[in-house]
RNA sequence: GUGUUCGUAGCUCAGCUGGAUAGAGCAACGGCCUUCUAAGCCGUGGGUCGGGGGUUCGAAUCCCUUCGAGCACACCA
């Protein structure tokens, strides 16, 4: 289905043909100017030097040649040169109609539909999610449902950082603890325990503080790399631990991306590319891309356009060892074999733009991807405290992402038992429902790109542009369609008609726009579009509530057409909560 | 040093493919509930769009310059 804005652009493109000027100049934008009309055109202006005539006779010809449109109910000419813009009801009415028959809400699917990856969520095995982890969950996925709903086909994968030295450092601190244990006795060679032999909580007891000896005692830090190095040459009892390291810690990232409703449909990790590697090196040695550097095996990725210095792409270090960047690349290697994907996204940290930088143009220039193939990165920004740095407890640690989700709940609860009188029960369900759009929302309807402050009062208020008062305002429609249905009424037999009152119509309009945000959102890989669009929509319908007796409207046919316009502002609303990873619950 | 992002109301942020009077929210103040959830709605006050210059009929938006802040800059991830 066309959107709104190319329909209304093709009118007046014929108008200013038929009045003799050049079509390109009809392009209609939104108004900036409510008070004066609904949809603007500039042309005239635009058009001014090219015809030596002033702007506002150019406006004037073009009006003359809408007298009789269909689609324009007001066209008003304005010095210097405005096209003031208003639809006729019928169109508006027609237009709406269109889009409760279409699929997705007249949005339009891509002629060819692509296949994306998108890597987010930076988890590591074996150490907690903190509140650093939240950003890149929570647009990932918002990300991942966008384009999905735009059409194409999104493979998410969290990709663990399973393979490192924290590997070694979780064994050896598991085998200072335990020595006894069956894994470490190299002449065993019986099954292992199924189970095991730690939980999630000891598992986090036990890195941090390997972590930390190991940076004051040479001695544990080198057993921390031999135990990395057995884990990655194959030795048995080390793979064996290793699996029990990830099983126990992916159940327990499970449950706390869970409860901010993150879904990863891959759960691969580093370790998943360790065998590709040496070829992969061989490859790039073979292909002539790759030469040392200082002891150190690069691939020089500067450009001529550049206009820094772009340092080359590290593929071994001197010592031979793998880094981030060979996983990263053997990974694309991977996907391509594996998925052959048109375009892979990463959501990760803007710090890191140079490096990722480097590493896409590295696999491009050894041809790990096909030219065509997208590399996206999409950065993030810090998301800091009150006092604008980044984030941390009263006590000055970093928060764990689970003790940050508690507490949003809480307060949330807390709010609703003030406000409400509600069953304790039914209040901390929707506590936990509020609490998420209050997390996300705060996070989305900030540009990714850049830093936000974290504030839980700011997040959870229901008043102002925030998670809860979309929802309440989502609720409130439900609240007067459970009633209709309970007078009787049949929603789904009502048919949308056209506007009576300002406020109705305005929301009519806010609602045409759905399909074009959507796709600006998707295009754009902007979340945050999606917040703007639904606070606009939420206030316009608040405004359109106000002013609307709806159950209490005595014309059958009348209060029909107003309960389709609401089951439509619903499922908008709904929709978009959706791929922003949220959902509204029935009561608040 | 090089590069990069940014600087808009007291605070948090939109707007940036150039258009009319620069918008929201919070905070402050004032109205609106015998009627569909007042967790709502309406209104008032609050601005050298960091400074300067340029392009243009027209600049928060484009260009240059300057000041200020953050971030990154090969053997960490």
């Amino acid at each position: 289905m066309k959107k709104m804005i190319d329909l209304l652009t093709q009118e007046m493109e014929a108008a200013f043909a038929a009045a003799g000027y050049d079509a390109c100049l009809g392009r209609v934008t939104l108004s900036n100017r409510p008070d004066l009309c609904e949809y603007q055109c500039n042309g005239a202006m635009a058009g001014a030097k090219q015809y030596k005539k002033a702007p506002i006779m150019i406006a004037n010809d073009v009006a003359a040649c809408l007298r009789d449109s269909k689609v324009f109910q007001e066209v008003n000419a304005v010095a210097p040169g405005f096209l003031n813009l208003k639809v006729t009801e019928s169109f508006l009415t027609d237009y709406l109609k269109g889009m409760e028959a279409e699929p997705k809400y007249g949005l339009e699917m891509p002629g060819h539909p692509k296949k994306i990856i998108i890597d987010y969520g930076g988890a590591n095995v074996a150490k907690p999610l903190h509140v650093g982890h939240i950003r890149s969950a929570v647009i990932g996925e918002s990300i991942k449902r966008i384009c999905r709903y735009a059409g194409h086909e999104v493979i998410g994968d969290v990709h663990l950082g399973d393979w490192g030295l924290q590997m070694g450092l979780v064994i050896t601190g598991l085998r200072e603890r335990n020595p006894e244990l069956v894994y470490f006795d190299e002449s065993y060679e019986g099954e292992y325990p199924k189970e095991a032999p730690f939980t999630i909580s000891e598992l986090e007891e036990i890195y941090p503080a390997a972590s930390a000896k190991s940076k004051t005692d040479p001695e544990y830090k080198a057993q921390a790399m031999e135990a990395t190095f057995k884990l990655q040459s194959g030795v048995r009892g080390y793979r064996a631990l290793w699996k029990h390291i990830l099983n126990v810690s992916v159940a327990d990232l499970k449950k706390n991306y869970g409860s901010l409703n993150v879904e990863f449909d891959l759960w691969k990790g580093e370790s998943d590319v360790h065998d590709r590697i040496p070829g992969m090196v061989e490859y790039m040695k073979d292909g002539g891309y790759a030469h040392e550097s200082e002891g150190a095996l690069v691939v020089d990725v500067k450009e001529d356009t550049d206009t820094k210095e772009i340092p080359p792409c590290m593929i071994l270090k001197s010592d031979g060892a793998a880094l981030y960047n060979t996983t990263d690349l053997a990974t694309i290697m991977e996907r391509m074999e594996l998925y052959a994907p048109d375009e892979m996204i990463y959501v990760v940290d803007k710090r890191q733009d140079l490096y990722f930088d480097q590493v896409f143009r590295c696999a491009r220039k050894t041809k790990l991807v096909k030219p065509e193939t997208g590399l996206k990165f999409v950065g993030f920004g810090t998301m800091n405290g009150k006092d604008g740095k980044p984030f941390k407890t009263r006590e000055g640690g970093v928060m764990r992402l689970e003790n940050l989700i508690r507490e949003t709940k809480e307060e949330m609860y807390r709010k609703i038992r003030e406000g409400r009188d509600m069953p304790e029960k039914e209040a901390a369900a929707v506590a936990e429902t509020v609490a998420v759009s209050a997390l996300k929302y705060g996070d989305l309807s900030n540009q990714a790109s850049k830093d936000y402050i974290f504030d839980i009062e700011r997040f959870t208020s229901f008043e102002g542009d925030t998670g809860p008062y979309i929802l309440y305002t989502i609720v409130r429609i439900k609240s007067i369609l459970g009633k209709y249905t309970e007078q009787g009424g049949k929603v789904e037999e009502a048919g949308l008609k056209e506007a009576e009152n300002l406020s109705e119509k305005a929301l009519m309009l806010q609602l045409t726009q759905f399909n074009a945000m959507m796709q600006t959102a998707s295009e754009e890989i902007a979340p945050h579009k999606v917040c703007a669009y639904i606070y606009d929509l939420a206030n316009a319908f608040n405004h359109f509530y106000h002013e609307t007796k709806i159950l209490a409207e005595e014309n059958v046919d009348r209060k029909a057409g107003l309960i389709a316009l609401l089951v439509l502002t619903r499922d908008v609303l709904e929709t978009c909560i959706d791929v922003l990873g949220f959902s509204a619950p029935e009561r608040m």
